[in-house]
DNA sequence: TTGTAGGCGTTATCAC
DNA sequence: GTGATAACGCCTACAA
């Protein structure tokens, strides 16, 4: 699927770029040495420490820190230079512990091929950057196994809330969190009964609505192309929604033109064709995801084939090459970046005590007509 | 800059999909109950639950999961049988303050706008994934302050290897990592004298290879386009490897279509118009990062300009686009999750107590001559 | 093979 | 406003 054309020649050896591993040997650390007589630790600046160099004793050290209004202004000051003195770094992971407050919280992502996921990362990322809690990152390849282990591991290392994707989860996740007791927040959709809160759209609706739009546009003979709908409950709402628009415009839906595609532009180009072969009368083709309709588009220009003369291509998402495609394509747009903002905002108040359980934070969507339909 | 043709329509109320914030209010846990009478604590099974349950002591339950061979097998079936009926979730921080060991580590990214990013992401968290240590992820925009100040953070969270994007960082950065004996991997490209460890390629050389393709295919008004160079190393070196394939070759280097851009396919687009417009007898422009020169292959696209025959434009990256361009893009190929993945197992040696500092992994470049050149 | 004692670095509790 | 004491949950060291 791939069009590589021309020679690919390698620079590595001619620049001697090749493969190289060279240790300079004399640069080992310096010897480590532990401050006290100790038996255990890092060596690593303490609290104690400190709070000996201050003079004061260790729990005003932490006061003078984090509670600095019950702490005199001169003892406060003391202490602070102390901190710099030592280049004292505080311990966060014994704070959380004896405080027994997490200090981060997870987000788990089906997928880091996919923009879509990390415009959402982005914006969750961007909303914990001043909230003092960490991210801590999964991928769960789309497998709800391998989701359910990463939610035990971040349970085990103390995250206070977990951010998943998608609303369908395996059985031990949903008894993992309930017993952790901790905030959850699904995304992309908004399951009627939500684990914790959940942020997101209606798949169904949005995708009904692209549907509605290519029909009143005149097409008649629709194809749809999403993901494997079995582990994507996103995209199962949204070829239930193209499925219905056909239904209630008296449209046949021809389950061999609906198809389930892995991800890729060369994936999206394969399909297009496949579609093309097997039904010619085809004149749109609605993908789930504006990866598989770029891959279209960019392999109809490769072929000659005229987009919407000879086919009609619609989108989902509107990544910023959807935008930038010729002709532009029309796309179904979603707020990522906010998405993500929502999700991780959601989690930030649930950590901070704000009732939390059953919100339901709809972020819409938009259908844009450009020029490919 | 964005094309946006046609109409742009809201279903948003149309399907009554607009923003909704609902609380489904009886839904509130029950109430929380503390096992003992304790005075702290989150409430959660403990690690001396388990062992009550089991009849044995404390540190034998740990043994039985952590040392499973030091324990006899009989008392291990019992430590995991209570393990299951309590449902006990290790307390993997605990563990880690008690050990002194650190259960996670960090990469900082400067973007994750661009693919290439998560690309490294993405290798990174494959070769963490069975490793037991967690990923915390930053994202510093470009900023030597904000790197510094994420890297403070993941200090105090005790991460016990850190990941930086590039080779130049602020003094500050350099001193806390100094400071913290932590291993560090810089990525991207190859400092004589690495904080740590670095994998990366020699940006000069793998753009010098690229200019010197396209001076060999007879470009001789040849323009530069890349990030800023003040805050990108890379940026800068590529630039220089430009500008010393022309002097090489007698070449005029004119600074006016030397440019600095912005991120993005419409930034790119913008470029190609400025240039052309600037110097309308430029031949070839080399964009130091895909994004920027896809923007400007699509843009010639819509504008109606021959690439190569009115100009040539060739990228650096090779991101998924490229190949699916028309014409597919020349540019240079980098193993973007094969760096990410180098550079998590050299935190992991590291950690695991490899001798690691001074090793620099050099992963090579690829010219990959398409057709827009 | 199992257990006892004590500490990892910090903060909550309660007293002064 | 400051401090002594104990606890957060687990693990290392040493002993039995």
């Amino acid at each position: 699927m791939r069009v590589d054309v021309g020679s690919s020649l390698s620079m590595s050896r001619l620049e001697g770029a090749s493969v190289i591993v060279e240790t300079v040997a004399s640069a080992l650390e310096p010897p480590f040495q532990r401050p006290r007589g100790n038996r255990r630790g890092h060596g690593r600046t303490t609290l104690a420490d400190v709070a000996r160099h201050a003079g004061v004793s260790p729990i005003t050290a932490s006061r003078a820190l984090n509670k600095p209004l019950l702490v005199a202004p001169e003892t406060r000051a003391r202490v602070e230079r102390a901190v710099a003195e030592l280049r004292y770094i505080p311990n966060i992971i014994a704070g959380s512990l004896a405080s027994s407050s997490p200090s981060a919280v997870a987000a788990i992502l089906p997928s880091l091929d996919n923009s879509i996921f990390t415009d959402v990362l982005k914006g969750a990322v961007g909303a914990l950057e001043r909230s003092g809690y960490r991210l801590v990152l999964g991928n769960s390849h789309f497998d709800p196994a391998v989701e359910a282990t990463l939610v035990e591991t971040f349970l085990a290392h103390g995250v206070g809330a977990i951010m998943l994707t998608g609303a369908r989860h395996a059985p031990q996740t949903q008894s993992l969190l309930t017993n952790a007791r901790i905030p959850v927040v699904q995304t992309w959709s908004l399951p009627r009964r939500p684990l914790g809160a959940c942020v997101g759209f209606s798949n169904f609706a949005a995708s009904y609505a692209m549907a509605h739009h290519l029909i009143e546009r005149g097409y008649r003979d629709i194809a749809f192309v999403s993901a494997a709908v079995a582990r994507n409950d996103r995209a199962a709402a949204r070829r239930r929604g193209y499925a219905k628009a056909l239904a209630d415009h008296g449209l046949v839906n021809d389950p061999s033109t609906t198809l389930e595609s892995p991800f890729g532009l060369a994936a999206g180009a394969a399909a297009l064709e496949r579609i093309l072969s097997v039904r010619p009368s085809t004149d749109a083709i609605f993908f789930a995801n504006d990866v598989l309709a770029s891959g279209a588009v960019l392999a109809a220009l490769r072929l000659g084939l005229r987009v919407p003369g000879d086919v009609a291509i619609a989108g989902f998402d509107d990544i910023e090459l959807a935008g930038h495609l010729m002709p532009p394509l029309t796309t179904v747009r979603i707020d990522r970046i906010g998405l993500g903002k929502a999700a991780a905002e959601l989690m930030l108040e649930a950590l901070a005590g704000t009732p939390f359980k059953g919100r339901r934070v709809d972020i819409g969507f938009e259908v844009i007509a450009r020029a490919t339909t």
